[in-house]
RNA sequence: GCACCGGUGGCGAAGUGGCUAACGCGUUGGUCUGCAAAACCAAUAUUCGUGGGUUCAAUCCCCACCCGGUGCUCCA
């Protein structure tokens, strides 16, 4: 079965299939380091992040590439307000960008190419540029890409040159371009901003050129794939094509893959409207990570999502449902006798349904019913204790195959909030803190065993106001008593 | 204005020209339990925005309309 993937290049589906050596290279535009990062913004790393999870499962070697772009105007204007030098200013956004990351399960690419360290890179390809008089330099020390020695451009985004008339919008500080098309390459130095010194003058990259320079650079003049979120496709992608493809006079990226915004709570997400959230204030509210990331997660890439309290309290119940399971079938004891033929097709139906949903353009809400589909199975084979080995085993396959892409099932939600709480704290944000979740990650392990084994000897001693009185207490603190036949277990909520 | 996407049960969300319209959450009743929790069972859309059309047959194709969203400018 192929992995079809819907490309953005000619709006069709088409197999990923690696150019050369079963590696797939591909290219993730990254995030311009001036402030911590937005759900919208994970939304579209952690499919990306499904992508090549799933690549990887049907066995490719995977060559990704994320730039971080820590040199732009917001960056110097926020560097600035901050009074902050911008190299120091980028590295600790950098720094919470991946911390953001790890928390959320997204993985790193096996490249990070940060901008002002390829400098060189992106002047050699502005040259080339020039040689042919596809780049030319502005009066005021500017260089600027010469769309019409383009033909193709707009080819990705479908837009019709026409519709962008001449002199229609043009920059305050762009009036030297031949053409409004006409895009930077390279900014010429404004008093106090960040500079290099270069053959073609001091001043810094363009923003497009080193997604450019930095894909080639490692990945070569055509890769496999280029991802982005959808905003990006005009002008972003379309220039990056326009540069390389110049230069090259070869295919860039061979398959687009965008992904589309969300909305939160029905809107835009915006700072104005009050919808606007970092995964920080999210932690900090006391939402889990895993159940941001499943629910981020739980529609389709390429369908906008509307982001909401309600879908985050029941992507928790979702979780907590598989969770259980999970624990069930490792717990379980395999039956001899019979196998149960009905279990085991469905096992083997709904596991080649997961597989096929991913393959249909990474259909993630498919690929989760699948394993829902199983969770019911199994839980009604397993009360009727009539699960043999083999069916046992074939639960764990999918349910690893599962996680290989969700990466839910294991809990590592505390230690991921306290991680938030403390930042929160060194940052002078304890406000933010939600007051419940300081009573939560405060109670022990030790705390919550020796509680549970005085309910229980209560309970023994049929003093069930006191057993309920911890019940209640616990549950206050975030923890879930279950009593089960063979004795009492409980799990943070 | 131009372009694009979507409108499926109480909510979220798949899907297909024709078998009982997935799955999750929620709600109600039941089993289990000292009571809960978990799990299971049952009930929760004669129906897929509205009006036409094509077809033996449409939620799925076509047209119009209404509603929501997005892009056209920095943005994941």
């Amino acid at each position: 079965m192929d992995l079809n993937l819907f490309n953005t290049l000619g709006s069709h589906m088409e197999p990923l299939v690696p150019e050369r050596d079963n590696t797939l290279r591909m290219y993730c535009c990254g995030p311009t380091v001036y402030d911590y990062g937005h759900i919208g913004n994970f939304r579209t790393f952690l499919h990306v992040d499904v992508l090549r999870r799933y690549a990887r499962l049907r066995g490719m070697n995977l060559k990704h590439v994320m730039n971080i772009t820590d040199v732009d105007d917001k960056i110097i204007r926020n560097a600035t307000a901050a009074n902050m030098p911008i190299g120091e200013y980028t590295a600790k956004f950098e720094r919470a960008f991946f911390e953001d990351m790890d928390a959320l399960g997204v993985e790193r690419p096996e490249i990070i190419a940060r901008a002002t360290e390829n400098i060189d890179e992106m002047v050699a390809l502005i040259q080339r540029l020039a040689q042919q008089d596809t780049a030319y330099r502005a009066e005021d020390g500017s260089w600027y890409f010469r769309i019409a020695k383009f033909p193709k451009y707009g080819k990705l985004s479908g837009k019709d040159l026409e519709g962008i008339e001449d002199g229609a919008r043009v920059d305050v500080d762009e009036y030297e371009k031949d053409s409004a098309r006409d895009f930077a390459v390279w900014k010429a130095t404004k008093p106090g901003e960040a500079s290099w010194e270069t053959p073609l003058g001091p001043g810094r990259p363009g923003w497009h050129i080193e997604c450019s320079a930095m894909a080639m650079k490692h990945l070569g003049d055509t890769f496999d794939l280029h991802a982005g979120g959808e905003d990006l496709m005009f002008p972003h992608h379309e220039n990056e094509i326009a540069q390389s493809e110049s230069a090259s006079h070869k295919t860039f990226a061979r398959h687009w893959f965008h992904v589309r915004f969300l909305l939160v709570e029905g809107q835009k997400m915006s700072k104005s409207i009050g919808n606007f959230y970092t995964l920080r204030d999210l932690l900090l509210m006391g939402h889990k990570a895993s159940v941001i990331r499943f629910l981020l997660l739980s529609v389709p890439y390429r369908h906008q999502m509307n982001f909401t309290f309600d879908g985050l309290s029941e992507s928790g119940s979702a979780i907590d449902r598989l969770r259980t399971f999970a624990r069930r079938v490792g717990a379980a004891t395999p039956q001899a006798g019979t196998a149960n033929a009905t279990l085991s097709a469905l096992i083997a139906e709904k596991t080649a349904s997961f597989h096929a949903a991913l393959s249909n353009d990474l259909n993630t809400a498919e690929a989760r019913a699948a394993v829902f589909d199983i969770v019911r199975a199994g839980n009604i084979a397993l009360d009727a204790k009539a699960v043999t080995g083999e069916d046992l085993a074939a639960m764990q396959a999918l349910l690893a195959a599962f996680d290989a892409i969700f990466d839910v099932l294991v809990d590592r939600d505390d230690e991921r909030t306290c991680a938030a709480i403390a930042w929160a704290q060194h940052e002078g944000r304890e406000a933010q803190i939600a007051p419940h979740l300081l009573n939560t990650v405060s109670i022990t392990d030790a705390d919550i065993e020796a509680l549970v084994a005085e309910r229980s000897e209560a309970k023994r001693r049929r003093n069930f106001a006191r057993a309920d009185a911890i019940r209640t207490d616990l549950l206050d603190k975030g923890v879930v008593l279950e009593d089960g036949k063979a004795g009492v277990s409980w799990k943070r909520k």
